[in-house]
RNA sequence: GCGGGAGUGGCGGAAUUGGCAGACGCAGUAGCCUUAGGAGCUACCGGCCUCACGGCCUUGGGGGUUCGAGUCCCUUCUCCCGCACCA
């Protein structure tokens, strides 16, 4: 589900990984060598059970978890980033004494394996299989602290049951329905797709392929009687998660407040135009209305139509246009007069009815009423169209007045209504109250919220998927599938073509089946459901992965959610975290939680490129995860990606640049390795500051100002990149320190290469094991909490005092930390570099901040 | 068009949120060590002026607030991302 391990991008498996050679770097004899040290470390947290996690209500919890990925093709380090980013946070959070949840998982379902299966001549579930045991083993060579135990498949029985079960309850409280529809169709996928994964008219997999209409039986669930609560809601999560993933999600959504109207057709007794429209306030300024090109009463109005030629020949020219979004938002206004007029009910103005390529079918009515003189793009067309544009808002401000001859674009504020019967000269926003009122009052019209947001059709004509449990009895008509019986099994062998239906209506033993209600010969649903089902509840599951009575124990999902952090790329910023929000209060509803959002906080993170481009198969341009760890090792593959740019930035991979934090390993390594020998029975932790020599202070001083800096950015700031740059100088001052050994006590150069070692720990952390052990300690490093800064260690004794005139650095000061301004000046003033500037000038302000600057303002 | 984000050395980036701009690393230069080095170590490494001490300029451009601005305000340019005829 991370971005770089885009759920079914549709690319080929083909495509070779580029990048490193696969010549490991070079161990010279007794120095750092990751292949050995990995292994060992990877084999003794297995052995005791490091990362297995259970609930416990004596410990706070933490739930750290990446999207799970759709395992397809070569691990690359675009998904090691991720997983390190997850890492990181999981090992510092039980550092710290967390509880920590942190599974993974496979989003197994999908149309690529599918595919891969016809092309490749072999079964879904095989190839996804081994994709499977390929990420598997790429992950566990990094080392992620995941607890396997809990580790689901999705194209499991085990797992889509549940699917099922889910689906069976929505269906019982009709939020699951089935509906002739208009679908998107994407001619390559030979299948139906979501509305969000239409992207500009075009198939979200084949950007090539438009996407087509057609008209199918399909499953929906109902996500719009959860729209408002979506949107509401969002506010629930400001502050956890970014700013544009909410922006996206309520655009998503699209409410618009408003209100129906019902035009009367003339000379059709009974029929009437409704149009939806956000201002009511201005209807006294129509001119038309408006309809889109597939309208249903369409044909009817034609029929007989004075014009009803030249409007047909026009209306297939129109419906012929191209129905590309980034087309369509650009091309100009086409419309036709049907013949037909309408009677605008506030002032029993009859108006003309036109047909206009920018009006959609699928928004709100498909109908709307065109105000030239109000809104733009009733004002093109009409003046395109020499349509009337009378103005019935007048500007606030009677500066200027709006005159048929100064109007030369639209007015779309609110204003004061004019030329609108008993509503002029009253401010627009009461009026569209009041009319809104009287429409109401009047019958024909009511106020509405209208949604962007359409229900999610989540029949997909594909084997590879969860079966929907239903049958289709020639008596009973659609029965669903009995709990008991769940779960409908995916045939084991089906014929797969890639083409038309779904295989499964090819396979008769599927498809043939009895009713469960009258026992009668009865069809299965043929289709499989979205796999974006698949990932709308699956972080419950790994609460509780092998029930078989439930989907999961409530009670363990309430210990263990909302999930603490979640992590993945921004790509999935509306369809997938739409979904599981919507799942959520779905479950919520039927009693299994008590939350409304399950995920507290959310963080995007960029992304690895190279050549400026995304790292992906289809380009070629892909460096393998599991090379890299042959090449450096896992830990400087780690490493690297937290340092070469902030999580949340894009990372143009650079193998020149990894060098330098292979080279920093190895100094950490030589440098531990040095001092082993003579610490391994120094004591550990409690020195005595006072009784330290002054070389023993600094680096004292250093160590755990750095500890602090770095435990703020692991905690607060997530500055991963920076963390790592301050322990590179830690251990760069600690090498510099050498030469003076003698003057720095065993249990100082010990406790310094501790801190330093458990900084590290989250991050490389089979390094850190090993240098933790050289360092004289027989349990291991997963053992050990984050340490805490000693603010008296940390303290600085002198500070240096920046001295500026008029703002410039002039000089610096070396003096004892807090000193007074009365202290200060006098030294500030006798410091040569600062009296060449100010002499035979007065001063005019003095400015101290203590322990930081003087500046002295001279004239 | 609307919404969001970003512009800092040759490069990736830092600046504890108004207080020494360029930490850390990459690349580069010089040297040491080495039979050798894709190893290690030392030093230099934004621009201009200066033999040097030092001085001046510099965070996309312009303006402002302030003793002091990469950071705050106004304005402008450029780039990236999302949505896009939503009535």
């Amino acid at each position: 589900m991370a971005d770089e391990t885009t759920r079914g991008n549709g690319t080929g498996s083909d495509g070779a990984a580029t990048g490193a050679g696969n010549d490991a770097r070079a161990v010279s004899g007794g120095g750092y060598d990751p292949q050995g040290i990995e292994a060992k470390w990877q084999k003794r947290w297995a052995e005791a059970r490091v990362f297995d996690v259970e609930v416990d209500s004596n410990k706070p919890k933490y739930y750290v978890l990446e999207m799970l990925p759709y395992p397809s093709g070569t691990m690359h380090m675009g998904h090691m980033r991720n997983y390190t980013i997850g890492d990181v946070v999981a090992r510092v959070k039980k550092m710290r004494g967390f509880n920590v949840l942190h599974p993974m998982g496979w989003d197994a379902f999908g149309l690529p394996a599918e595919n891969a299966a016809i092309k490749n001549n072999t079964h879904p579930r095989t190839w996804t299989n081994n994709n499977i045991a390929e990420f598997q083993k790429v992950m566990r060579r990094f080392g992620f602290s995941y607890d396997w135990r809990r580790e689901i498949s999705t194209c499991e029985p085990e797992y889509y049951r549940w699917n099922q079960w889910f689906f069976l309850r929505m269906l019982e409280r009709g939020l699951a329905y089935r509906k002739k529809s208009r679908v998107n169709w994407c001619p390559k996928c030979a299948t139906v797709l979501a509305n969000e994964q239409v992207v500009n008219g075009f198939c979200w997999r084949h950007e090539d392929t438009a996407v087509e209409s057609r008209e199918i039986e399909q499953w929906f669930l109902k996500i719009t009687d959860y729209a408002e609560q979506l949107l509401e809601d969002l506010k629930l999560l400001e502050g956890g998660w970014p700013e544009r993933v909410i922006t996206m999600q309520r655009n998503w959504i699209g409410k618009s407040q408003g209100a129906k109207v019902r035009f009367v057709v003339a000379d059709f007794p009974g029929e009437s135009i409704e149009v939806f429209t956000t201002r009511i306030d201005t209807i006294y300024g129509a001119s038309a209305v408006i309809l889109a090109g597939t309208h249903p009463l369409l044909g009817k109005l034609l029929a007989g139509s004075p014009v009803e030629t030249a409007a047909r020949e026009k209306l297939a020219a129109l419906r012929q246009m191209s129905t590309k979004a980034e087309d369509v938002a650009t091309a100009e206004k086409v419309g036709f007069f049907t013949g037909r007029y309408v009677t605008n009910p506030f002032n029993g103005a009859k108006i003309p009815v036109w047909v206009g390529n920018f009006v959609l079918m699928e928004y709100g009515t498909g109908a709307v009423m065109c105000v030239p003189a109000h809104d733009e793009r009733d004002f093109e067309f009409a003046t395109k169209y020499g349509l009337p544009k009378p103005i019935v808002v007048q500007p606030a401000s009677s500066a200027e007045a709006l005159t048929d001859e100064n109007l030369a674009q639209a007015f779309t504020e609110y204003g004061v209504s004019a030329n609108s019967g008993g509503y002029s000269g009253i401010a627009t926003e009461v009026a569209l109250d009041r009319m809104s009122a009287e429409a109401e009052a009047r019958k024909f019209g009511k106020r509405e919220t209208v949604y962007r947001l359409k229900d999610w059709g989540i029949s997909r004509q594909r084997y590879w998927g969860t079966p929907i449990p239903v049958v289709y009895c020639e008596k009973d008509g659609v029965v669903a599938v009995p709990d008991d019986e769940l779960p409908v099994l995916l045939p084991a062998n089906p014929k797969l073509t890639g083409m038309g239906e779904s295989p499964l209506a090819a396979t008769p033993e599927f498809v043939n089946t009895k009713c469960p209600k009258c026992g009668g010969a009865a069809r299965r649903e043929t289709d499989t459901m979205d796999t974006f089902v698949d990932s709308s509840w699956y972080f419950y599951r790994y609460c509780d992965p092998h029930n078989s009575e439930a989907p999961y124990d409530s009670a363990k999902a309430a210990y263990w959610f909302p999930i603490d952090q979640y992590i993945g790329g921004i790509t999935h910023a509306i369809l997938h975290l739409l979904y599981s929000r919507f799942w959520c209060k779905a479950m919520r509803d039927i009693g299994l939680v008590k939350h409304s959002e399950p995920i507290e906080r959310l963080f995007t993170q960029g992304m690895v490129q190279k050549g400026g481009v995304a790292m992906s198969k289809s380009r070629g341009n892909v460096v393998g995860a599991l090379e890299m760890a042959e090449k450096y090792g896992a830990d400087t593959g780690r490493l690297y990606t937290l340092f070469a740019a902030p999580p949340e930035k894009d990372l143009e991979w650079s193998e020149e640049s990894i060098e330098g934090s292979w080279r920093f390993l190895n100094r950490v390594y030589r440098l531990v390795k040095r001092h082993s020998e003579s610490l391994r029975a120094a004591k550990s932790g409690g020195i005595d500051a006072a009784a330290a020599s002054p070389n023993e202070k600094a680096l004292l001083r250093m160590a755990h100002q750095t500890l602090r800096r770095v435990s703020q950015d692991f905690d607060v700031r997530w500055h991963f990149n920076s963390a790592i740059a301050l322990i590179m100088e830690l251990s760069n001052e600690a090498q510099r320190m050498e030469p003076l050994e003698k003057t720095v006590r065993p249990e100082v150069r010990k406790e310094v290469l501790e801190l330093m070692t458990l900084m590290l720990a989250p991050m490389t952390p089979h390094l850190a094991e090993e240098l933790w052990e050289m360092l004289g300690h027989s349990e291991g490093l997963w053992t050990v909490r984050w340490p805490e800064f000693n603010k008296e260690l940390a303290k600085d004794a002198e500070v240096e005092v920046v001295v500026q005139v008029n703002g410039r650095v002039r000089g610096k000061l070396t003096v004892a930390a807090g000193m007074g301004e009365a202290e200060l000046l006098p030294l500030v003033m006798a410091e040569s570099s600062v009296a060449h500037h100010v002499e035979g000038k007065r001063v005019v302000k003095k400015i101290v901040v203590q322990d930081k600057l003087v500046n002295l303002v001279v004239a």
